[in-house]
DNA sequence: AGAGACATACCGACAGGTCTGTTTATCCGC
DNA sequence: GCGGATAAACAGACCTGTCGGTATGTCTCT
């Protein structure tokens, strides 16, 4: 076994809980997958809910990380930037293993908006919605504030459907409802991305090499 | 006790699965709630999942009913109904007892997209959508099936980030993001509802005596 | 020597599900 | 209208497995 037995435990547990989910994902599955021995476990974390604290936000900080740089990489403008948002959710939910977002799969099972992972999920969400926002000021929109919320929503809900449907297509819809509001919010726009031809190729481009989060 | 057993099952079931998911509510719960034996149970149904299964599918016809009528009561026109989507939404969101969508959440806690469990949300969704997209052909739309699609994007945002954030803000994010894409569809509204006023009076309009699911 | 990871046995609680036996309600021939 | 048959719902003990979490003691590295 390679790293730390508090790193392997972080990840074990982050594949486990994406795939299975947080209830159905028992610790002693956990430890024999990581091979960590069980009081290992609660030397580092005081409890289940504390190691599913710790696995949120080490996914709040890779997904994050990717995310923001998938976006960049695929515009210098931040207008266009913001165009690419929705091909960098059809590449995520596009993967094999995709089972969802699992802030919003955390916020379902811990639904009282209280639970402290509850709390962790929805930090993640604003955490997006405050990027989208810096790059709506920095092109100069009319409303940015107004505007990073309304593609939250967009973006939420074509997560949402890919993952209970399986597939790109509410990411396409999105993006193609995000086009309009764009161009409110900036006039029309002068040079739009491939989110402007609408099949299906366009959306998974040629293979890239870049670092993906897990699920 | 009220009912039969098995209606009593059905709808403690899903009320508690409501409020406290599926995994984390035991079936000894739900049979010392609804006052019914075990054994009644396991007459009525085979398992703790056909239990759920049955409780979604209470859910599905309870819920777009009530949806349906909220929608039609609010206007005459199909493209005023449309318009409305979100207001009835934001009625629903806005309720005390707001645990975000079941079948979202069921969809979240069982996320095999071959689970039955997953499959029945699935069809939901799917159903919301014919519903939007009929509205969307009797009004008019120029492309009704795209217009419902990207309508329901908007509407599972707005039900994610409700639930996640509380309030409905959200749910008026949404609707400012419609009125492009209405507006897209038909040209420019003749009259739109409520919607248009953003401030959050209007959305909680005078309380209406009206059937609502539970939660 | 001492810290940290190891393995394993153990704990009470509870999960979903089965079995037994008793009570209650419904229906039918009389 | 009534008595008995039949089916359904009842209560509750019981099963195995697993849950999250603890305790004990050994081993392996600095």
């Amino acid at each position: 076994m390679k790293g730390k037995p508090r790193d392997r435990l972080v990840e074990t547990a982050l594949r486990l809980f994406c795939r299975h989910g947080f209830h159905a994902t028992g610790i002693d599955t956990i430890l024999a997958e990581a091979g960590v021995a069980k009081m290992t476990l609660y030397n580092h974390f005081a409890s289940k809910e504390a190691l599913i604290l710790a696995t949120l936000r080490r996914r709040d900080a890779e997904f994050r990380g990717w995310f923001v740089r998938e976006v960049e990489s695929r515009s210098r403008s931040p207008r266009g930037r913001l165009a690419a948002v929705f091909d960098v959710i059809a590449d995520w939910c596009a993967r094999p293993g995709f089972y969802g977002c699992m802030f919003i799969n955390a916020s379902a099972e811990f639904h009282r908006r209280d639970d402290p992972i509850h709390v962790v999920a929805a930090e993640n969400k604003r955490a997006v919605t405050r990027y989208l926002r810096s790059l709506a000021e920095a092109a100069g929109a009319r409303d940015p504030k107004s505007l990073a919320e309304q593609l939250t929503v967009l973006v939420e809900g074509a997560i949402v459907l890919s993952h209970v449907y399986g597939g790109t297509a509410p990411v396409r819809r999105a993006a193609a409802a995000a086009r309009p509001i764009l161009e409110a919010a900036f006039g029309p726009a002068r040079r739009s991305l491939r989110t402007r031809i609408k099949t299906p190729q366009t959306v998974r481009r040629a293979p890239r090499k870049r670092a993906r989060p897990a699920a």
